[in-house]
DNA sequence: CTTCCCTACATTTTT
DNA sequence: TGTAGGGAAG
């Protein structure tokens, strides 16, 4: 989490702008040459001819094509930091836009020890945090609140699901997950309902049912006083475009725009880096006094991974038509990973057609093969790894740099259930888990409702949350009284009085209210986990999960607490930050980027958060048809090149050990189905693999023979390796992994005992360490080697 | 209005 | 596997 996207409050831009800025008059144009005695001499050493000129370039749009590995990151941070060692700009007339906060926080990390600090007022942010701090900035000059709440794709879907309800628009099979996805789409190409409808084909109903549904979304997110994901670029594009003289102030602030992963851009977001960069016009400004600002992109279209998101990779490949006179630097060597695994990844993405020809090297050496291995379920192939992740650990590699992928969420489940029990300390990176639980939404709904009162999405879901006695019915003739009046759900709860409810009711909804009002006041002056704590015991809602005989509900008021403990800690980071300012940062932050503790643990992540970054050993598990390619993909137009990007991206990662597992047959809601191994496999030469394979495969049910596909090129590794494992495994081993819940809580075991694991088969204990229920045992098993078990939950008896 | 039970259904990736 | 929604009973 990066504090400084909230706890810079610089005044608004309504003033002359920043005054820390230097008034412009003479400003070194872009081309001219740089005299005299650089101080960034520092920043040059150590890097290619390419590099070099990569950071040095000074042109009004350079585009830098950097294949995986190969220092991009590098160039960018050194890049910005010269620019401000060579006093070419100030800080604050830096915008540097990645996608991700992880990202934007690494930039800035690398950025400030480049500079000893020297970052303030710079902007290094996501296309979405950069963008609501316009939209807050400028809100109340151009007609909105500045309290907008911001909609996640779940509250988008929430509402749509009224709406879709409303129109019985269910009947022409629309659902809010495919209305969401129509209407994202529609909005990353900056279109709206009206410019839809101009050119839908009206005679259909089913489009005259989306459009109207697409209206009313809009409608009550206007009402509501909210952006979804996506209007927070398009809505900032629509604002330049409408009020120049606003985006005169940004374009005349951001000297230099730099922006990462272009090939990930949308149109929208390459509409506003247009509008960014474009000479400013408006109030003060006389045409040709200041030109438009220089424009760094930087990206590679062979990891273009987001095309379902609506990433047009056109704007990288036509970059040099579009912006005149660009420069285009190629960064082809690879500081990252062996030869080895370059060789894979060349020989993988080199099967997409479409692209230009680009091959990375390294002058590292081969490296190590990559290994491979078949187990028979997907928690056979997370033993696999979990082992072999112990085996590097025991070779002394830290647990920090390993990393295992996967390509859908889904696949957690067996690993972390592996992971636990074989005592492995593990993180997942990405997974927004915890700000998606219910209890936390419904905090945040508090929250919300607070400091906007008009939003309504909110306000319904407090409004019988815990139990007050508000069922649907009541809810609706709140709601319609709203809509008569003309005035906001909230409101109407405050006229609850005179509405003619029940006596029990009239208080239920008086009593909510009268909570609300009072955070209001504390929000204005207090601090945000008071504001919290307030609501949570006053609203009831954390004594009726503390009351309720639910055992589930306890951890859910833990849940609760630990929100808690993060509005104190944003405190701590964020002096002076407001509720507000804590909305915001948990909205556009996943809970996983706060990447400070990853250390020491195994990171496990899906492939498409795995983007720019890299990790010693890389596990790349899951390497199926259906599941990479995806299943979903394989009808897409482009989708199976996407998905070979993506294995691309995936192998790029390792930097000296790479591991490629699949499972012959993999669970899927309860139901297992046989999987094949995927099509990119093959991709990859023979000779840079050496396959192992899980014992007690083979003759096992359904396995053979729907491989028989690729029996050649799999029994022509297999043979050996197999033999090389001892046949008795093969029984001690059995495929399933029991999932019986257990608990050894008050199992004492010392070195030199004698167990028996269900899986495992017996053993001897060697070591114990650890307290309570995180105590660890150490066996040596008799057939199935070395392992470290969470004696809490193993499935272990003493003999 | 709430609770409980049954059935149907869903799973791509992210800000 | 798990959850969400419908329907019936309290």
């Amino acid at each position: 989490m990066t504090s400084s996207t909230t706890s810079d409050a610089q005044g608004s831009s309504q003033g002359t702008g920043d005054s820390s800025a230097p008034v412009i008059v003479d400003w070194p144009t872009a081309a001219a040459p740089r005299g005299g005695a650089t101080a960034s001499d520092h920043l040059l050493d150590g890097l290619n001819p390419q590099q070099r000129e990569a950071v040095e370039y000074r042109g009004k749009a350079l585009l830098i094509v950097a294949g995986a590995g190969s220092g991009k990151t590098r160039v960018l941070t050194h890049r910005i930091a010269s620019l401000i060692e060579n006093r070419e700009a100030w800080p604050s007339q830096i915008l540097a836009i990645t996608f991700t906060n992880k990202a934007a926080a690494e930039m800035r990390e690398r950025v400030e020890d480049l500079l000893g600090g020297r970052t303030e007022g710079m902007w290094i942010s996501t296309f979405h945090s950069a963008c609501v701090r316009i939209l807050r900035r400028e809100a109340e000059n151009v007609g909105f609140s500045k309290n907008f709440t911001i909609y996640d794709s779940s509250d988008s879907r929430v509402l749509l699901k009224r709406i879709i309800k409303r129109h019985d628009a269910d009947m022409f099979g629309f659902t809010p997950a495919n209305a969401s996805a129509r209407i994202s789409k529609l909005k990353n190409e900056l279109a709206d309902a009206d410019g839809y409808a101009r050119n839908a084909n009206m005679s259909d109903p089913n489009e005259v049912a989306f459009v109207e549904i697409f209206r009313d979304y809009q409608r009550e997110l206007q009402r509501a006083s909210a952006f979804d994901f996506d209007d927070l670029i398009a809505q900032t594009v629509y604002l330049f475009r409408a009020f120049p003289q606003v985006a005169a102030l940004y374009q005349k602030k951001f000297r230099y725009v730099l922006v990462d992963e272009y090939q990930d851009t949308n149109h929208a977001q390459y509409s506003l880096i247009r509008e960014l960069t474009r000479e400013p016009e408006g109030d003060g400004f006389l045409p040709g006094t200041l030109e438009g600002a220089s424009l760094t992109v930087v990206g590679d279209s062979d990891q273009s991974i987001y095309a379902f998101r609506g990433a047009d990779i056109r704007n990288i490949v036509e970059f040099e038509r579009d912006f005149t006179g660009a420069k285009v630097i190629l960064l082809e060597q690879n500081y990252r990973s062996t030869q080895n695994i370059l060789s894979a990844a060349n020989a993988v993405i080199s099967n997409n057609f479409d692209r230009k020809d680009k091959k990375l090297w390294t002058d590292i050496g081969d490296g190590d093969k990559i290994i491979g291995f078949t187990g028979y379920s997907g928690h056979d192939e997370a033993q696999f790894v979990a082992d072999e992740i112990e085996r590097l650990h025991r070779n002394g590699v830290a647990y920090g740099d390993v990393a295992v992928f996967y390509r859908t969420n889904a696949q957690t489940r067996a690993l972390e259930e592996i992971f636990v029990r074989s005592a492995l300390p593990y993180k997942i990176m990405g997974g927004t888990k915890f700000y998606e639980r219910a209890e936390i939404k419904d905090a945040f709904a508090y929250l919300t409702a607070v400091m906007n009162p008009a939003d309504e999405l909110a306000v319904r879901r407090i409004i019988n949350t815990p139990k007050r006695g508000l069922g649907p019915a009541t809810i609706t003739q709140l709601a319609s009284f709203a809509e008569n009046a003309e005035t906001t759900l909230r409101e109407s709860l405050r006229e609850a009085s005179t509405l003619g409810f029940g006596p029990k009711v009239t208080r239920a909804i008086s009593d909510l209210s009268a909570v609300l009002d009072e955070a209001v006041a504390l929000a204005d002056a207090g601090r945000v986990s008071e504001v919290l704590t307030t609501l949570m015991q006053k609203s009831g809602l954390i004594d009726s999960l503390r009351m309720s005989r639910d055992p589930q509900d306890e951890a859910r008021a833990e849940n609760i607490d630990e929100l808690v403990a993060v509005t104190k800690e944003f405190e701590r980071n964020n002096p002076d930050g407001t509720l507000l300012d804590f909305l915001t940062e948990v909205s556009l932050v996943a809970a996983a980027d706060d990447l400070d503790d990853a250390s020491g643990t195994v990171s496990l992540m899906t492939l498409h958060t795995a983007k720019g970054l890299e990790y010693d050993s890389v596990f790349l598990t899951g390497i199926e048809e259906d599941l990479l390619p995806h299943r979903m993909s394989a009808n897409e137009p482009g989708g199976p090149s996407e998905e070979r990007r993506l294995f691309y991206v995936g192998i790029t990662r390792a930097r000296k050990r790479l591991f490629l597992s699949l499972a012959m047959t993999r669970a899927q809601y309860g139901e297992t189905a046989v999987a094949m191994p995927s099509r990119y496999l093959q991709e990859i030469p023979a000779e840079l693999i050496e396959w192992r394979q899980s014992p007690g495969s083979v003759n096992s049910r359904g396995g053979t023979q729907s491989r028989a596909l690729n029996a050649n090129r799999w029994s022509q590794t297999r043979g050996t390796d197999a033999a090389a494992l001892p046949r008795a495994e093969k029984k001690e081993w059995p495929n399933k992994v029991t999932n019986s819940v257990r608990d050894n809580g008050d199992l004492e075991l010392a070195a030199g005992d004698r167990i028996r694991h269900t899986d495992f088969g017996e053993g001897r204990v060697q070591n114990v360490t650890g307290e309570g229920t995180k105590r660890v045992a150490h066996v040596q098993f008799d057939n199935a080697g070395a392992k470290k078990l969470l004696i809490k939950i193993a499935p272990i008896e003493k003999l």
